[in-house]
DNA sequence: TGACAATACGTGTATATGCACGTATGCTGG
DNA sequence: CCAGCATACGTGCATATACACGTATTGTCA
């Protein structure tokens, strides 16, 4: 005998996996995200890489995926279309050749400048479904996951 | 004048667009859940697969991706991998050639026995940093997001 | 019964994600 | 000064995700 979960333990797994349900969450929140950017060829993953890309000024590939809190080689590839188009320069370091500097660019600045009514309505829409309470609880808690 | 997006806009978009938050919170969960899985050599996405599959008998790939919420070529091809370790099994239906089905395997419910206990553990963990009632309002919010 | 719609699927393409491994460069102590 | 450590990065590999497009099969109705 126990050769099997229960069928109960399964149902626990199913309903209760934190993983599988921000997991999901995600999928569906990135279509919304990515449905209301398409107009600007743009994704929801994309934007927001911009964005920080647009605050932190120059700055080097690790630092950028530090603050990100991305992985460099992924940071690295998600950054290969964006420079395709033109909207991010990257380019080594005189300083210390080993250092690949990030920069966005006067076409990714007004990308982001264009985009920004697209992003704003579908966060305003999506965010509709929370309630401030729990968002803000939420935001607060995916903190401490930090640490 | 106005060719940029203002700091302030700027810093709300970082701050507070929810995709953002979701997909970082996925990044930390995710590798949580696959560090403690990893003993098991499987991964939590496909944890969560196999006690669907488990759960739902013998089922049509499509079905099973409604179900999950998943695409059905994304399905299609995560199932590979675990295919390949004989921990699920598919063939066309008799019935109906078009339709695949799904079955999870006796070594697939093997595992999925063996693993619970880290799956149980890691659970436990990452849900410490939430509060219950959070937690259940995020997700009945989420429920919303479907429709 | 045979054209046509509906259904189910696979593949191509593109992005997103991270680990392991190797390479190049910078730094530092003996 | 230079041998070795530390740092920064790229690439290979594997999985995860979804859309567009094409194909095969089933069902239906005139």
């Amino acid at each position: 005998m126990n050769q099997r979960l229960s069928q109960a333990q399964k149902r626990e797994i199913a309903q209760s996996c934190i993983h599988a349900h921000l997991k999901q969450a995600v999928r569906l929140v990135t279509q919304q995200f990515d449905a209301a950017l398409s107009a600007m060829d743009i994704r929801a993953t994309q934007y927001n890489l911009l964005v920080a890309s647009s605050l932190m000024g120059t700055v080097p590939l690790t630092v950028l995926a530090d603050e990100l809190g991305l992985d460099r080689t992924t940071l690295s590839r998600n950054l290969k279309p964006l420079e395709t188009r033109h909207l991010i320069h990257t380019y080594l370091s005189d300083q210390d050749s080993r250092v690949r500097l990030v920069e966005i660019t006067t076409e990714g600045e007004r990308l982001i400048l264009d985009a920004y009514p697209l992003w704003k309505s579908i966060q305003k829409e999506v965010t509709k479904v929370f309630d401030d309470e729990t968002y803000k609880s939420l935001l607060n808690q995916l903190e401490q996951l930090q640490s």
